[in-house]
RNA sequence: CGGGCCGGCCGGACGGCCGCUGCCUGGGGAAGCGUGCAGCGCUUCGGCGUCCGCACGGUGAACCGGGGAGAGGAAAGUCCGGGCUCCACAGGACGCGGUGGUGGGUAACGCCCACCGUCCGAUUCGACGGCUGGACCUUACCCGUCCCGGCCGCCGGAGAAGGAUAGGGAAAGUGCAACAGAAAGCAAACCGCUUCGUCCUCAUCGUUUAGCCGUGAACCCAAGGCGAGCGCGCGCAGCGCCGCUUGCGGCUUCGCACGCCGCGCUCGCCCUGGGCUCGCGGCUAAACGUGGGGGUGAAGUAAGGGUGAAAAGGCGGGGGGGCCUCGGCCCCUUAAUGUAAGAGCCCACCAGCAGCCUGGUGACAGGCUGGCUCGGCAAACCCCACCGGGAGCAAGGCCAAAUAUGGGAGCAGGACUGGUCCGGUCCGCUACGACUCCCGGGUAGGUCGCUCGACUGGCCGAGCAAUCGGCCGGCUAGAUAAAUGGCCGUCACGGCCGCGCGCGAACGCCGUCGUCCUCACGGGCGAGGGUGGCCGCGCGAGGCCGCUACAAAACCCGGCUUACAGGCCGGCCCGCAGG
RNA sequence: GGGCGAUUGGUGAAACGGCUAUCACGCUUUGUUUACACCGAAGAGUUGGGGGUUCGAUUCCCUCAUCGCCCA
């Protein structure tokens, strides 16, 4: 019944909280591009944050990274394990491909799937 | 056509698929709520409470649909000004900050409009000086005059469109100006110059006086030398003579002899030194006169004083003739000459100042008159006028959660809140009846504030304009780890690349024809043709790149400032040419 | 979002509107030493950028940039 590429309020990560928390889980991979941080959440779904900082540009730089990473979560959620938060954190301030996150998301994610000792998805 | 300058506007369009955030709406119906029933518990048998179950009711989450909206001209920087919210607040004074031509606009402003002043501005006019050309004058040249010029330099005036302008007061006061310079702000001192005086010094000449030196002459004195005379000497030797011890002694004389030597005195001559007088020459000193230099004093000062950003405004001019005692007098002329001497003196024009008049709401402008020549800096202190209470939506209210019913103050003498008196404030009356404020500690969730507004489109009207008024329409983001995105198509737009076609002016090359020069080679001119690459314009079909610059609301507005791919539109001035 | 402050050699600092912008450490070159250290000499600044006021600006004013701090 539910649309498979919808992205609701609830997947998002929103409270300093949250935040607090993966980050105090202390597990993350990265590649060229972004570094991830992951926590387990007990849910049936993953939640996404993103952290983007002045340090990578003017207000329209850091939209640009956000919106691309969204892109990127929303179309390769399919390949993604359930239960995860996840944080994106930038890596350089050059915008990269929306097909290089497209391909490079779900290999980190699993990645920090087996750092966190959790069943592939399903 | 060429040159210069200014203003306004836009900020890709359409479509497809997948998404995001509010709003409206159709389904959906979880959880919770209310009522009833049933059950259970308690019961003073009236009822009370309640997990769950059932029914009904309205509210209505997830989810599935539909509709519609969704970043900017700067949303930016946060440089000004307001609205709004909370806190504080009797009034005044002092202080602090800001603004600063005038008039208007505005809710307000450091913003906008119009005007004023100042500066810049293509260009142009004038004066002066220099160089140079021409004409006149002259035999000729110079000078001079005139003219038409030309070039250069310097100074001043006017000044298009337009640009800049924090632009009140320097005559209220305080202060600043390095270095340089005589002096940096009461205009005088200083250097310099002129006149008069005084002192010192130097020079030279003249005069006088004094002294010294040299020299010449006369006189005097002293010493010396030579000569002559006289005198003296137990001075001396030869010959001679005498004596004897035969080689020694004696005799200076009445033997040669008027011998030689020494001394003294006198006279003469010469030389030297000194003194005095006179003459000449030189030197020194003093006085007077002359000239030069220096110091100093008084008076005058009107040339000049390099410097500096700046030195009491700028610029130009001040003619001619006669007489003589040569510096004055007289005359003519001029707009215009005085001093012992040289001009900031005089005259003309411009600038500035003051007064008056005229115009303007005003800043100011114009005119007349007058006498005068007065520096810069207030984005230095300051004075004057005007404005300004403080903080900011992370303001502030409510709910939830959490912490330490901790400390202090006020309050039953009535806090706080509400009502009443048109609205507001105080007072009064009244209702309710226990909180309120500060410090300290805790929390960081939700919700309201939150978007209809000094909003905006069109038309009409007022106004030079900024802007204002009226009428008819329009609704145009509300996110909060923070929404407008992703993929693609089509078309515009721009850039680059090469291709084809056409046109245009000039250029090069190659033929042809006509004509001219030449004996010819060859050359000139003209007409027309072909061709070449380049330039420009237009058209056509492509390819590639950029599907775009600067940049994203965060309570809302008005400005300013800054950033910006590309494009569109309009206006003004000057010059030239044509009609 | 809002409110403040700062910017001077490589680093940390100083300066009355007036001389070639000063001091310390560091760096480079060089002298000294067998070599190193110490010591001596020399060098390197568009006072963050731009504009204005003034005769003259590190200083005064405006604007832009960069960096830092604070708030319920």
């Amino acid at each position: 019944m539910t649309k498979p590429l919808a992205f609701r309020p609830h997947e998002r990560l929103r409270s300093p909280r949250d935040f607090r928390r993966v980050y105090d889980r202390r597990r993350s991979v990265s590649d060229v591009h972004l570094i991830v941080y992951g926590c387990e959440n007990q849910l049936p779904y993953c939640r996404l944050g993103l952290s983007v900082s002045r340090k990578v540009g003017s207000a329209v730089a850091r939209n640009r990274f956000r919106r691309l990473y969204r892109e990127a979560y929303r179309q390769s959620r399919s390949q993604l394990p359930v239960g995860i938060d996840l944080v994106l954190i930038p890596r350089s301030s050059q915008p990269p491909e929306l097909a290089a996150l497209l391909d490079g998301l779900p290999r980190l994610v699993k990645q920090l799937a087996r750092k966190l000792n959790l069943k592939a998805s399903p």
